[in-house]
RNA sequence: GGGAGCAUAGCUCAGCUGGUUAGAGCACCUGCCUUACAAGCAGGGGGUCGCAGGUUCGACUCCUGCUGCUCCCACCA
């Protein structure tokens, strides 16, 4: 074997022969149950960030562990190319709009740009040696997946899960769609709150807004019921100023009695609380807020004014007429939309919605019916199931997605839908093919596209044509996405299914780049993309660090802790040159020494603990105790120990040497299997190059975990007074500041109860420890 | 405002259902070129386990309160 270990060029030959010998190919008529994988597909939006491979290497790693309990492994991977992720950054990486570009030429550049980018991802993955099989790659854009998720959409509707509304909506006046609330973040924002006066039979009435440049939009006044201040004056009519038209004083108990003047203003819209106002005291919608963000030009004073300009407008024009009793800076939360950033407004329109406030006790019935790793996961889950307030809106008008496949009658407005044999359909080159019930055959298609999530929440379904199990055994995704991915999945799989997607959710955490801040691919420096650190540390380094935090913890990226891993990949790489080098001639044999029966037993034991930590998704627990085994336990003491057996047998004897073969073969074989997992290359190599003639399969990767036998407990013991025994003579050594080559004086050892296996081990000990004679 | 998580050596963390002198890696100190590995090995120093109570024969571990940090949700006139 080589001095050193060279990833750069083993790394690419081991994938290559994993894919000539289609070692993770799935065959559904494999023996084995089937585990089934539910990856997540990963937006187009950016290039992948070391969070990325974090979670998702360890995902991969559960699929190498099952593969290696005998499961038939389902294991496929998608890219979620469709949608406002890929668009924007179309818009962002081209300085260009959408809405300036003819509808089929931005769809044509964001189809390029997805295909550009799913190459490199591809490529990325699988320079990490993820054990995908690529053959059943998806994405959410084809026209496979765009039939299912418009037939599926039509299941809903059928079911009545599915319909459209005329209704205030959230708004994003930045990518002009409506979003959903799933897809709000909040920020703080500097904003002034304004007191201003609405006059009441001839006395003002003060009240407190951020959001002046909505008074044209102003409906009615509230004040709370229970308020002493305003009884009086409930029932009345206000002025509303600048403007001059009157408009009613109510009561409605979610006035905050405490909050500005404990009276308030309702616009239609300038907070979810108008809107539920709105709604409950069934008021008029006065048009103030365009879908561009800028102000209707019917408004006056401020009328085609961009909404920021408007409000200075107004704040200024009350200022001068007096009307502006206080003013005080303040900052408070804002919507924004999470793919841009910019504030959200509320503005009426016809939406599609997906009914998800119906049955919410359900959705966290099924919730507690998966398996979530780590447990307290699911609280988030919980919590956001418990504060949703909209329905599911999935239409987005936009350009880059899955088609509804309706029309609407030119007379009487009803929707038409595509039949399922024209699927996949895009109404806007496809004419409708029925008639009306009204008898009309004009037809108006209907422009708008599936959020990006109504086509990923049913990637069960979308494994399924590919031969996947429902509900599939496994989800791996990072805790951010519980809201949408993991709750829309759940909604979707009970409303076509009625049972679960999956047993169980492997929730992992984030890769901060210091204290509080996650990696934004925005943000991403180029010396810590995973391409680079690939290629300058390793896939195995990159994939061994990866196991380091606890399932769902965020941990930090700090490039010297690859060392570590590092330092590992190195060790293996010794520890099997050495082993190898004396295994050459081996040949099978009795197990016959008391400390190979020890190394024995301690495999086994680990085999066992291994496998319980990797069945709960603990990666690194289960890595913590590969580590102690191999390093210690095999490296510092059983090779040194039995080193010199190996070496002369006309000194030990020829069955005690192969007796110690025996324990080094099956150690370093399980110990490889192990450690498949987590570094699959190297693992890989040294299999090929020594392991394989014995073993006989193509790879490792398709060799199955030994079945730990019963360990005897009197061994482990024993092991563990034999370490302690060499650790007194390493000390003794260490503190007279000897070589190794100054023996030590006669040793005596109080062996008790193990008297006759260490009387079977001294002279290896006496050997490993170069001391002259020991005494048991 | 509600909820969750975290707080252990200078740094990054492991210590699960309470039980002998609290562990690992990095860093630091000392020694060792030992026929796998000096990108290594051996030895060592270093912690009142965030604070205050409580339960217990016994608490890093369980309970209560507090403090600090992080996250989720809500608020966001």
């Amino acid at each position: 074997m080589e001095k050193r270990y060279d990833f750069k060029a083993i790394e690419p030959q081991m994938q290559q022969l994993w894919n000539d010998h289609g070692v993770y190919k799935f065959n559904k008529a494999a023996p084995g149950e089937v585990y089934a994988i539910d990856t997540p597909p990963p937006t187009v939006s950016g290039s992948l960030h070391i969070g990325h491979l974090f979670s998702y290497v360890q995902a991969e790693m559960i699929a190498r562990f099952r593969r290696m309990q005998g499961y038939n492994v389902f294991y496929p991977f998608g890219f979620d190319d469709n949608g406002l992720p890929t668009e924007r950054l179309v818009e962002r990486e081209q300085g260009i709009l959408a809405k300036d570009l003819p509808r089929s030429e931005f769809i044509e550049t964001c189809a390029a740009t997805a295909a550009k980018y799913e190459d490199e991802f591809k490529a990325l993955w699988q320079s990490l040696g993820v054990s995908a099989d690529w053959e059943l790659c998806y994405q959410t854009v084809s026209p496979q997946t765009m039939a299912l998720s418009q037939k599926l959409f039509l299941d809903l509707v059928q079911k009545g899960k599915a319909y459209a509304k005329e209704s205030p909506v959230l708004w994003c006046v930045e990518c002009q769609t409506s979003i959903a609330q799933a897809e709000l973040d909040s920020a703080d924002a500097a904003s002034t709150f304004n007191t201003i006066p609405f006059m009441v039979e001839g006395n003002p009435l003060h009240i407190a807004t951020t959001r002046p440049e909505l008074l044209f939009g102003c409906v009615c006044l509230f004040v709370h019921p229970d308020d002493a201040r305003y009884t009086h004056l409930v029932g009345k009519q206000a002025t509303v100023p600048l403007y001059g038209y009157d408009v009613p004083i109510l009561t409605d108990e979610k006035v905050a009695i405490d909050k500005g003047t404990g009276a308030v203003m309702c616009c239609t819209f300038g907070d979810q609380t108008d809107v539920e106002w709105y709604l409950t005291h069934k008021l008029d919608y006065r048009r103030v807020m365009m879908p561009n963000g800028h102000i209707a030009d019917d408004v006056p004073h401020i009328g085609g004014m961009y909404v920021t300009k408007a409000r200075k407008t107004i704040i200024a024009m009350l200022d001068e007429q007096g009307l502006l009793v206080k003013s005080e800076n303040i900052t408070h939360a804002v919507q924004t939309h999470e793919r841009c950033g910019k504030h959200v407004e509320i503005i009426p329109s016809r939406q599609w919605y997906i009914d998800v406030m119906t049955d919410r006790e359900k959705f966290l019935e099924l919730g507690d019916k998966i398996n979530w790793y780590p447990a307290n996961m699911q609280n988030r889950y919980n919590a956001w199931v418990e504060n949703l307030k909209w329905d599911w809106c999935i239409s987005r008008q936009r350009y880059f997605g899955v088609p509804f496949p309706v029309w609407y009658c030119a007379d009487c407005a009803a929707p038409a839908f595509a039949s399922a044999e024209q699927l996949p359909v895009n109404p806007l080159e496809t004419a409708c093919e029925g008639t009306c019930a009204c008898g009309c055959s004009n037809f108006t298609p209907e422009s708008a596209v599936f959020d990006t999530w109504a086509t990923s929440s049913i990637t069960p379904q979308i494994n399924e044509l590919a031969g996947g199990p429902v509900p599939m055994g496994m989800r791996p995704h990072a805790h951010e996405i519980i809201r949408t991915w993991t709750f829309y999945t759940i909604v979707r799989s009970w409303y076509h299914t009625g049972g679960l997607p999956w047993n169980d959710l492997m929730i992992s955490g984030f890769v901060l780049a210091k204290k509080g801040e996650k990696i934004s691919k925005s943000k991403n420096n180029s010396a810590n993309d995973p391409a680079t650190l690939i290629a300058t540390h390793s896939a195995d380094v990159l994939r061994y660090w990866a196991t380091n935090a606890r399932l769902g913890t965020d941990t930090f990226f700090d490039a010297d802790e690859l060392q570590i891993a590092r330092r590992f990949i190195t060790k293996l790489w010794n520890a099997c040159k050495f082993a190898i080098g004396h295994l050459e001639d081996y040949a099978g044999g009795d197990i016959t020494q008391p400390v190979d029966k020890w190394m024995v037993a301690r495999v086994d034991e680990v085999l066992a603990k291994a496998k319980k930590h990797l069945y709960d998704y603990e990666i690194g627990l289960a890595r913590h105790e590969i580590d102690t085994l191999f390093w210690h336990d095999l490296c510092d003491n059983y090779i040194e120990i039995v080193k010199d057996r190996l070496y002369y047998p006309e000194k030990h004897g020829e069955a005690e040497r192969k007796s110690g073969q025996a324990a080094l073969y099956y150690t370093l074989r399980e110990v490889l299997k192990m450690y498949a997992i987590y570094v699959p290359h190297i693992t890989e190599y040294l299999y090929q190059h020594f392991f394989k003639q014995h073993e006989g399969a193509e790879s490792i990767h398709l060799l199955q975990w030994a079945q730990p036998a019963e360990v005897d407990p009197q061994l482990l013991a024993f092991g563990e007074q034999l370490k302690e025994q060499i650790s007194a003579m390493r000390k003794v050594r260490s503190e007279q500041n000897l070589s190794r080559k100054d023996p030590l004086a006669n040793y005596s050892i109080d062996a008790g109860e193990f008297a006759a296996w260490f009387e079977a081990t001294k002279k290896d000990i006496a050997a490993c420890e170069n001391v002259q004679e020991i005494v048991v």
